[in-house]
RNA sequence: GUGGGAGUAGCUCAAAGGUAGAGCCCUGGACUGUGGCUCCAGUUGUUGCGGGUUCGAGCCCCGUCUUCCACCCCA
């Protein structure tokens, strides 16, 4: 038997309803805040990430899936989608020279990790990135999506995280300051820390060792070191936040993993998720487009990990779809009308299965059962006779014969009662 | 990449080194034109894969694959 590569895995029938719950819900509101759906490739140059994340980070330095094309370009699976946005909107006219541009995307990324829950090799995100303006509005309206997104799915106790990180000149005194700290204690720290340390000073705030740790408490704080802009940009965004109900805790350790963040970042969070805590991340990127060889253009942004949100709302009740009408028949020519009959359906938008094979009405009404039908449809030797066919309501068990013209229209009514019922 | 646990029927799990089992599911029957409930019967299988030890391995040993958990890191 053949099986799949570890943490790449397949999404089967039963768990669908779930993830179009997740993704139908996320394109819906972004819609109501007039982000445009981008469809951006699954592959990339790898220079696309190794200059938009950061050589130094740890997606691009050790989790990329990367190999050569035909002619010896490196080319690399995306291990997320923010780079590969940048990449479109710089390069594209139509969009860049637009005073904003909004979008939001789907599809599977990459990264070369050892698998555990709700963390896997091949995993779905949500994305949203805006383009165009540093005002904060638009820190607090990406967080307002993925808010709002939260809140219909259903994610229950979560939590958003918020700090800011600075701007580059900011960013650099405190990263100094901190360094030096971390210097004069460096025998108190742990062998990662020591690494982080030469590597990524930002990342010691991040660690859960007991010595570290306590270190922490005394360590330099980044909110004293923010310039006035970023001071400025950062209580206007609580504000805005505080002001339209949407609650966070600022977390003055909460840094980000990849090199192009600015000022804001934040983390939803939850208790859920085992050894992971973040179900969607994001954060300030001014200096992103420049990076990439745009005209320098602000922007904001996050994204969203569908699997781990899946695994957040397991055990919630979605309902699922199910086909309208299960035909049953009995052979020979009944099966000829009965496949006439879904024919019809199908084309008046009701669907309708049906089993060539089945042999016995007991058998079908099984197979109807377990498809969850709405509605059973009868058409025997009777039926066959009066040209009528028989509507059997699954639920209800209330049975009726009408005539076959009629069929579209009875079962048409009493499937808008239904949905009328439910929604009632 | 590091460290630990696990892998037996479609699923959840049993089986002192001595003949592979239960519940659910599935299939059929009781009920030949009526599903869910009940009762009865039946199939559940290369014990992940490959080696080794042993008279004998699901069980012990080695390797490998997959998976889970934690670390690292992250959605």
């Amino acid at each position: 038997m053949l099986s799949n590569p570890p943490g790449i895995e397949d999404i089967f029938p039963d768990q669908i309803d779930r993830w179009n719950f997740i993704v139908d819900t996320a394109r819906d509101v972004c819609r109501t805040f007039n982000y445009k759906e981008i469809i951006i490739p699954v592959l990339e140059y790898t220079e696309v990430f190794a200059r938009g994340l950061g050589d130094e980070t740890d997606i691009v330095s050790k989790e990329m899936f990367t190999f050569e094309d035909r002619g010896g370009r490196s080319l690399t699976l995306r291990p997320e989608g923010t780079a590969s946005v940048v990449r479109a909107y710089a390069g594209n006219g139509d969009y860049n020279r637009l005073a904003a541009s909004k979008f939001f995307y789907f599809g599977p990324m990459f990264r070369a990790e050892r698998p555990q829950k709700g963390r896997l090799r091949q995993f779905n995100q949500f994305g949203v990135e805006f383009f165009g303006s540093s005002h904060p509005y638009y820190d607090y309206e990406v967080i307002a999506v993925m808010d709002a997104v939260s809140k219909r799915i259903g994610v229950g106790d979560y939590e958003l995280l918020l700090n800011s990180i600075g701007c580059p000149e900011c960013r650099g005194n405190y990263i100094r300051d901190l360094e030096n700290y971390y210097r004069s204690h460096v025998d108190e720290l742990c062998d990662d820390c020591r690494r982080r340390l030469e590597k990524n000073t930002l990342r010691l705030l991040d660690c859960k060792q007991e010595g570290c740790n306590a270190l922490k408490k005394n360590a330099p704080v980044i909110n004293e070191y923010l310039c006035e802009t970023c001071v400025t940009h950062h209580s206007s965004l609580k504000e805005l936040l505080t002001g339209h109900g949407i609650s966070f805790k600022e977390d003055p350790h909460l840094v980000r993993g990849l090199d192009y963040y600015t000022k804001t970042t934040f983390e939803f969070v939850t208790t859920k998720l085992g050894g992971q805590n973040a179900f969607a991340a994001g954060g300030r990127y001014d200096n992103l487009v420049e990076l990439f060889g745009g005209k320098p253009t602000p922007a904001v942004g996050f994204a969203a990990g569908i699997e781990r949100i899946m695994l957040i709302i397991q055990n919630e009740r979605i309902p699922r779809r199910a086909v309208d009408a299960y035909i049953i028949h009995s052979g020979n020519a009944t099966l000829s009308r009965a496949i006439e009959l879904a024919e019809i359906l199908r084309k008046n938008g009701i669907s309708a299965d049906i089993d060539p094979n089945a042999k016995g009405f007991k058998n079908q009404f099984k197979k109807a059962d377990r498809e969850n039908a709405k509605f059973s449809l009868i058409i025997g030797e009777e039926e066959i006779e009066k040209n009528s066919v028989t509507l059997k309501h699954m639920s209800s068990g209330d049975q009726q014969q009408v005539e076959m013209r009629d069929c579209v229209e009875a079962l048409r009514k009493s499937l808008n009662n239904d949905t009328d019922n439910e929604q009632g």
